[in-house]
Formats: structure tokens, C-alpha cells, sequence
DNA sequence: GCGATGTGCAATCATCGTGTTGCAGAAATC
DNA sequence: GATTTCTGCAACACGATGATTGCACATCGC
């Protein structure tokens, strides 16, 4: 699992629109129209959006009848999340290590 | 805390050429015209990708002489990915209650 | 069957973002 | 002091993206 992967999940969060879907989502599931109804944009705006947010694997269609609702995948969410703290928290670990080692050249850190 | 604070962090980390920067800022602090000596990009691109990444708080300029280092703050990634999760962790209990409820009207979660 | 509602696809438009080139200025090196 | 190097700002081209309107088709309720 590289970085490439979740890329389009960072892309299809830094929107606003799509995270006013997802919140509205986040208390239920709803279908595009539905949603157009409660926000200021075209139910087709809101259907692209929904794409968008299904390539990322953050929301999942689900027919119900002639309509096709969609609910939020808040797991997905977290997972992403993990992978982020440990890309944060390498990041510390590696700069904190070549502070040490600028600090006190000669107390090498432990191998 | 809005979401709305955390939506330019993600509209930064949504960009390839960002993410490589991040990495290679990663293994340790580097200026523009030292990244762009490793990215195939210009170093003005580089350059305003780098505002764009201090504007999300993502890197933090230092300076050393006439050349301006960057270094990446890890502990706001990981502060980011704790939002995250508890944002999609609230999604996953409100649906599991929706679902319960649905399933069991009678036996009502408990408040 | 007929109207109402919901979805899908296409075309269009405006705007934003990414990357480029070019030039001017500040600072270190010789 | 002259040259080199690094930075900063401006202007521009090009593609991507967000949002709109319009129309065609399927489905539910009467």
C-alpha cells in the first residue's frame, strides 16, 4: 500500500461541497436528489460528486427501488487516518533522530 | 476546530507533486532549489507548492543564510489523522444505531 | 395508461490550479 | 568588487474541475 493510493482520497476530501455531502450523509443515507434538496447545487453537481467520492471509496451506492441511496464508509475514513499518523509520526521519529545526531556527533543513536 | 480548517490539509495532500515533496522533506530539510535539483519540476513550481503546503501547516520555513529551508511538521499530519478518525468513527456508531433501530424497532439503544 | 419523480448522459461555460519562462534583487564566494 | 547562487514576483499557457442547462429513459403511484 504506497502513498499514490490515497491520493484521490485527500483530493475528493479538499472540497467543501463534498464534505457538506458527507456530513449530510453521515446522519443517514439519502440519494442525489435528496441531497439536492438540502444543499445549494445541482442534483447532477451532487452525482459527480458522489462519483468522485465513490472512486475514493468513501461513500457506497445502494439501490433501493428506482432511487439509488448512498451511505458513508466511515472505516475507510479511519484507515486513511492510521496511515497518516504513521506517515506523521515517521517523519518525527527521522528528523528528531538527525537533530541527535547534529547535537551530539559523538553519541551515535542505537542501531 | 471546523472541518472547514482541516479542508485546505486536505486540497494540499490531494497533489502528487506535493506528496513528493513531502517525502523527500521527509529525510531530512531542503530548499526549493535543492528539491527542484531532485523533483522533474521548476523550482518556482516548487516554490509555490511549498506556500501552499506552510498555508496548510504541513511544512515551516527555516532559515539559514540567504537559503530558506523547509521542514515538515509530522505532528500536525497526525493531529489531521486524528480528526479524521474520530469523524468517520462518529459516522460508523450513528449508522450501526440507524441500522439497530431499523432492525429491532422495540429494543431502542440505550441514551 | 398517465403523470410525477428519480436517474443518467452530453454539451457548455467559468474558474482554478499547475507548470512554464523571464527578469530583478539579495547574499555568499572568489 | 565581480561573479555566482539563491530567492521573489509577474505574466502566460494549458489542462482539470465545479457547476450549470437540457434532454432521454426508467420506475413508482394513481
Amino acid at each position: 500500500m504506497t502513498v499514490a493510493t490515497l491520493v484521490p482520497v485527500f483530493a475528493a476530501l479538499g472540497d467543501e461541497t463534498r464534505w457538506s455531502i458527507l456530513t449530510a450523509l453521515g446522519e443517514g443515507e439519502a440519494s442525489a436528489s435528496a441531497l439536492a434538496g438540502r444543499l445549494p447545487v445541482t442534483r447532477q453537481a451532487i452525482a459527480r460528486h458522489l462519483t468522485v467520492l465513490q472512486e475514493a471509496g468513501l461513500v457506497e451506492p445502494v439501490r433501493a427501488g428506482r432511487e439509488v441511496r448512498y451511505r458513508v464508509l466511515g472505516a475507510h475514513l479511519s484507515s486513511t487516518a492510521r496511515q497518516l499518523d504513521r506517515i506523521g509520526a515517521a517523519w518525527e521519529r527521522r528528523l528528531a533522530a538527525i537533530k541527535a545526531i547534529a547535537e551530539h556527533p559523538d553519541h551515535p543513536e542505537q542501531p
